[in-house]
RNA sequence: GCACCGAUGGCGAAGUGGCUAACGCGCUGGUCUGCAAAACCAGUAUUCAUGGGUUCAAAUCCCAUUCGGUGCUCCA
């Protein structure tokens, strides 16, 4: 998690610290009779109470026969679809004592109990996998509805599972892989991060070792552009060719606008990331041009920002992310495999880089080219770039 | 088998009735540069899985087919 830039929640809820929540919510249900209890002593939901029932799935019950397929381990419930609340325990099983009898929770009651102790009896936003749709939050649902007559979730996030080059990632495919996994082969954190947002939550993301570069690249050319407006200096006012593209400032604040009003629509990270990238062309181009004003840098700067607060990539953490990562081999007895490329990429700290990007400035200044290039070159065979620019010397690692 | 969702350039991916089909990566050519890199400019889908239909108008709506994802039993 850490490793991707995402935050913690505020809070982590254990459903085993939520009993009582939930022998209240169930007995709240019971007082309307839309629990019941049978002989074993389990609690069920009477579907038939809720003839909403299967909204969010687009599921249409009409015509299903109950009873139809009963399982034979089932004991006697009223129809074959209600759902367990509260279980009684099998002989040895671990359970609670409460007011319903022993037994424990059924899959689906603690989110509600959750839910309500925390955020309320209607809450914002649900969000979970697409698989959870029917029956999980569709239980969900029908049980806090119906105990407190509001509506749950007033809007809900299904997100869809990615494939993995092309086909659903699975053990048997050879295409599953950790975070882990991933790191030691060389793939940046912040790479890997980027990939997985830049493609809308409600679609399919096909997620492969060519888009993994695709981010690196795109990545790259987001920091460049960063650096470039951090480090450059730029006119407090029109002169020279600064200033030039009137319109310039215009752009940079339509792609904020687009950009936050992308995201509102639905988190539509795609479009966010594009509203971006139009805004690095027309800045870029106009710094080629003739130079930027600053307050037209102050202006960039500020939609980084925000594209950041979302994005996350701008700031390089990977090499430290990376290292980390190798420690873990090390603990793990795992080093074998990490990619070669990717301890040779680390062998120099930064202080090391700089100090030959120092020594190759001096070479250069003396027009010594043959040395500065002898030392470029090392650089890029221990996976450090150069840039020479107007704005000044600028490295990175592969 | 049934239900729901999806299929857009070499790759990833926006766009869900009407401006030249965003954006990123890649590729080709050019500008710049001591050489590079970066950056910029130009080019790169007469066309949106396939077939039919509705409409003055469809990538966008409807039907069918093909392919892919999820669910349809228990457990979380």
């Amino acid at each position: 998690m850490e490793s991707l830039g995402i935050e913690r929640p505020e809070h982590i809820a254990r459903a085993t610290e939520h009993i009582p929540e939930m022998v209240e919510l169930i007995q709240a249900l019971a007082a309307k009779d839309i629990a019941y209890q049978t002989e074993d002593g389990s609690w069920y939901f009477r579907i038939a109470r809720f003839p909403e029932y299967g909204k969010l799935s687009k599921k249409d019950f009409e015509g299903i026969e109950d009873g139809a397929r009963v399982d034979v381990d089932e004991y006697e419930k009223d129809a074959a679809r209600d759902f367990a609340l509260w279980k009684a325990p099998k002989p040895g099983e671990h359970h609670w004592d409460t007011a319903l009898g022993a037994g424990r929770p059924g899959w689906h009651i603690e989110c509600s109990a959750m839910a309500m102790r925390y955020l309320g009896a209607d809450i914002d936003l649900h969000a979970g996998g697409e698989d959870l749709m029917f029956p999980h939050h569709e239980n969900e649902i029908a049980q806090s509805e119906c105990a407190t007559d509001k509506p749950f979730a007033r809007h809900w996030m299904h997100v869809r599972f990615l494939l993995v080059e092309g086909k659903k990632m699975s053990k048997s495919e050879g295409n599953f892989y950790t975070l882990r996994d991933l790191l030691l082969k060389g793939h940046k954190a912040s790479a890997i991060r980027f990939l997985l947002v830049s493609v809308p939550y409600r679609h399919q993301l096909n997620f492969t070792f060519d888009g993994l570069t695709e981010s690196t690249n795109a990545i790259e050319r987001l920091r460049t552009f960063y650096q470039r407006l951090k480090h450059g200096k730029w006119a407090e006012s029109a002169a020279d060719g600064a200033g030039s593209d009137a319109d310039l400032a215009g752009q940079i604040r339509a792609a904020g606008e687009k950009f936050t009003a992308a995201l509102e629509n639905d988190l539509n990270t795609a479009e966010a990331r594009a509203a971006v990238f139009d805004m690095v062309r027309a800045v870029n181009s106009a710094a080629d041009a003739g130079g930027l004003l600053k307050s037209e840098v102050d202006a960039a700067l500020g939609v980084l920002a925000l594209f950041d607060g979302v994005f996350a990539v701008l700031e390089d953490k990977d090499a430290a992310i990376t290292r980390s990562a190798l420690e873990w081999a090390e603990r793990e007895g795992r080093m074998g495999e990490a990619a070669p490329e990717l301890l040779a990429n680390l062998a120099l700290s930064d202080e090391q880089i700089e100090a030959l990007i120092e020594e190759r400035n001096m070479a250069r200044k003396q027009r010594n080219f043959a040395r500065g290039d002898a030392i470029r070159k090392e650089l890029t065979e221990k996976g450090v770039l150069i840039e020479d620019s107007k704005e000044g010397v600028r490295w990175k690692r592969k």
